[in-house]
DNA sequence: TGGTTGGGTTCATTATTCGAACCACTGGTA
DNA sequence: TACCAGTGGTTCGAATAATGAACCCAACCA
């Protein structure tokens, strides 16, 4: 891990309901020496990257970020091209959808929708990294990406986040095994006690998995019926929004989605 | 310079003029040997900082940006906040106005509004890196930032812009002075050979300075008349936003801006 | 065929990062 | 008052990780 990854590693612990970090905390969370930890901080700093809190002297993102997703957003919009197509689908099963991209051997979301049609909702954080052994979106890249993917995240600790997570390698090979037959992944209670979820892959150029497009909803909406009409409009959206990205689906899975279509 | 410093500053070198650059083009814009830049930016890549065109095999920035400005946004909205008060000031004068922030030596745009109401127009680049040292906004920072900052300015050549463009530190040191008199930064042809433009500084927590906020015009329309009424209407919004943004004016200059209010 | 320009890699050298121990401050408390 | 536990931050020799000259390969082109 060069130190590049090692000080970039440390926004990935920022979310919205963690928007502030001290030292000290950061020491825990990274299992780092707090000298190292503090001069990463630092030079995060000085690049515009983190600002602290003058009164706490935590750490919170800085307005680098700012700048630079302005540019990105102006030059490749992808959240502006995500969204009529995930807000589609969202309307038509009328649950939440959203859209996740790989980024290393996680998922960072980029863009989620919630219809807002029922008295429940799934809880949605944008903000917060999902990882791929227990969320269906995750299940649904590993199942399509690079071999060296899934070493990695075999090689760290499969972590429980609720009854439903796959905590074995085997039993994972096996579960993704059954995605790659389908073209979807299928998951109960994985990653929250009271979510269902299922996703499909969505791919770049040349057949690479990019991420994937997932719909959550709370367990107690989770029917045969209602199951069978979420895959078939995942098939629908992954096709679409692959599409868009200008990315192709990889010949010899070709036909999964595109018998739907 | 530190190696997250170094890899930090390639993304810098993206602009919405600018949203690919080539191993080889970034090689020659920082002047690095070319394994090193290689290695920058496919761990930069590998943290999601980066995505690289699979044709051109050019560098984007990537989708990590896009998850971190929504954590920001949404913990510290800085720029909402920043919005209604720049639409304002926009409006009463009729000009382009813009923030920027101060990030290490250099300032980076954070929000701007140009009101629309007269036939030409400056260009704004908002994803464009402002040089402290051309800018009516850099100059009001630099006037009220630490000597260190000015230090750090220095150590590189002043570059030339346009005309009007500062170029030698004696200059540059005669115009502080005055703008740390009048408490506002007046600029004709520095960065741009049609633009004319002011600034006044922003103060956070403790009269620390973080930045500018600036109203820009194009050069025919810069009478004695408009440049006073502009000159008032920054002293009036730099206390806002200070204020809006929780900082304090520092007190051995305070009475400049605040006898306007 | 040879020249150019692009992206990417190798490996010995050397400069940079690392981390144990340390300092300084604050607030609680015995 | 003295002591402790908890912050954030710093120092400096040892060890690791970053560096860059030289190299490879492919595409383009004359």
């Amino acid at each position: 891990m060069g130190t590049i990854t090692k000080a970039l590693d440390l926004l990935n612990f920022f979310a919205k309901q963690k928007p502030e970090i001290g030292l000290t905390e950061f020491v825990r969370l990274v299992n780092r020496d707090k000298a190292t930890v503090h001069r990463h901080l630092t030079e995060l700093m000085e690049n515009g990257f983190l600002e602290q809190n003058p009164v706490t002297r935590a750490y919170r993102l800085g307005p680098a970020i700012l700048r630079l997703s302005g540019v990105r957003e102006a030059t490749h919009p992808l959240r502006s091209v995500l969204r009529p197509i995930v807000e589609d689908i969202a309307r038509q099963v009328g649950e939440l959808t959203h859209v996740s991209l790989l980024q290393g051997d996680v998922l960072s979301p980029a863009l989620h929708f919630d219809p807002m049609t029922h008295g429940t909702q799934v809880a949605f954080d944008e903000s917060e990294i999902l990882p791929l052994h227990a969320t269906s979106s995750g299940l649904a890249v590993l199942a399509f990406a690079d071999e060296d993917v899934t070493r990695s995240v075999l090689k760290r600790p499969l972590t429980k986040y609720a009854d439903g997570t796959i905590t074995t390698a085997d039993e994972l090979r096996t579960v993704l095994d059954e995605v790659r037959r389908t073209g979807t992944a299928s998951q109960d209670r994985t990653f929250d006690s009271e979510v269902c979820s299922q996703g499909a892959p969505l791919f770049g150029v040349g057949g690479k998995v990019v991420g994937a497009v997932s719909i959550a909803l709370p367990a107690v909406r989770d029917t045969d019926e209602k199951r069978a009409e979420i895959r078939e409009a995942l098939r629908d959206g992954m096709v679409r929004i692959t599409q868009q990205l200008g990315g192709d689906l990889p010949p010899e899975h070709a036909e999964k989605w595109q018998s739907a279509v």
